[in-house]
DNA sequence: TTGGAACTCCTATAAAAATAGGATGTTTTA
DNA sequence: TAAAACATCCTATTTTTATAGGAGTTCCAA
């Protein structure tokens, strides 16, 4: 007999733990070792205890999950790290990508869903319980590079700052606030202020 | 020995059912007798099944959970309506209380919370997991009720539409547009396009 | 049936943003 | 060490928003 899948759950929903316990006791080759509910005790737990695939929920109340995930893949390299997600928070699960998860699972998922998860990343693949056959709305690749000063600018413009307000708060002149805004638009592909900002609230820029 | 609390559950996240099932078998005086995870299947369940407490997600797939709550309050009047709420939703419950939920829970509840919710609730009484100490996040998170127009309007305004090619786009004179759109920004409190645009990103309107 | 939303439209002024086309010094970094 | 990239500043014009203070119509629910 092999020795099971260690799964560990970092969730501050306790519910949501549970219903990963009872739903994993019926995977032939799983079983949930462990559960935390903020970052500071999984990091703990991890260091006492052998685990194979981490669960991490993306919001929790102390680190967030993108920050542990990357802390899990430095400190623990056996650790394979999978985001438990709701719809809402799709966007950030490319950075959790970039910090070294597996894949992804959304709080929605079947058991069946749940499964694969756990058997894709146990076999070394990537999982991604995301619908493909829609429009995936996937411009998110160009995250454009924005200096210190016009991430400023941009802060300032998304709190409702006017530039000369703007100009004020940053020791500068207005027209140099407007330049920044104008170079802003220009990386942002935006035709004004409106969809300026939101395509910064897209790409988490603010 | 007196019959068990039934229990109903209606949420479209199966981790969450599972997890309650789990927790409230450790509990004397209740027993979870079935669960939807949408509103249709839901409503079916209750035709067929006495119910005391039915445990109802603000988000569900069909119709929202507060036009379920004020159907069920209508056809059922014996069962007792609970808001299963996560921490971003709740701006919502007092739309829910109006349509005679008997209070909340919080999705991050405790056990301890979850019971607490099921006695207050069956000795009639309200139940809110709220904790007052904390200064409540900020009212920022109250998500104001937008009319549909005001909805397109604020669509279109993200899009990076002018006043002008709005009314066009909508058939609407552009003096009309200008009105919507100061009405979003009371709404919204913000004083220029800008911080709208960032708190509507924010409240997921856009 | 009636009062209240919601939607529509108006005038007029002030304020701000967008566009165009520059320039100059200062850091990075290849 | 130069070429980029960054940050600063300028004039001038046009377009768009924001503010203020209205008013009429339709539709729905109490």
């Amino acid at each position: 007999m092999k020795t099971k899948l260690r799964i560990f759950i970092v969730d501050d929903h306790p519910l949501v733990s549970e219903g990963f316990k009872t739903l994993l006791r019926q995977h032939p080759d799983a079983e949930v070792v462990g559960s935390a509910e903020n970052a500071f005790d999984a990091i703990g737990f991890l260091k006492n205890n052998p685990v194979d695939i981490a669960f991490l929920d993306i919001n929790l109340p102390d680190i967030n999950g993108i920050e542990l995930c990357a802390k899990i893949t430095a400190e623990f390299p056996d650790v394979k790290c999978l985001a438990l997600t709701t719809f809402n928070d799709r966007s950030y699960i490319s950075r959790m990508i970039q910090s070294g998860a597996r894949g992804y699972l959304l709080k929605n998922a079947s058991r069946e869903d749940l499964f694969k998860a756990i058997d894709e990343v146990a076999g070394d693949n990537l999982f991604f319980n995301v619908d493909y056959s829609k429009p995936t709305e996937s411009r998110f690749t160009e995250k454009p590079v924005l200096t210190r000063r016009e991430q400023e600018v941009l802060r300032e413009i998304a709190e409702g700052y006017t530039n000369q307000e703007i100009a004020e708060r940053l020791y500068i002149g207005v027209t140099t606030v407007s330049t920044h805004r104008q170079n802003l638009m220009l990386k942002l592909e935006s035709k004004n202020t409106a969809a300026l900002i939101k395509a910064a609230a897209k790409l988490d820029l603010i």
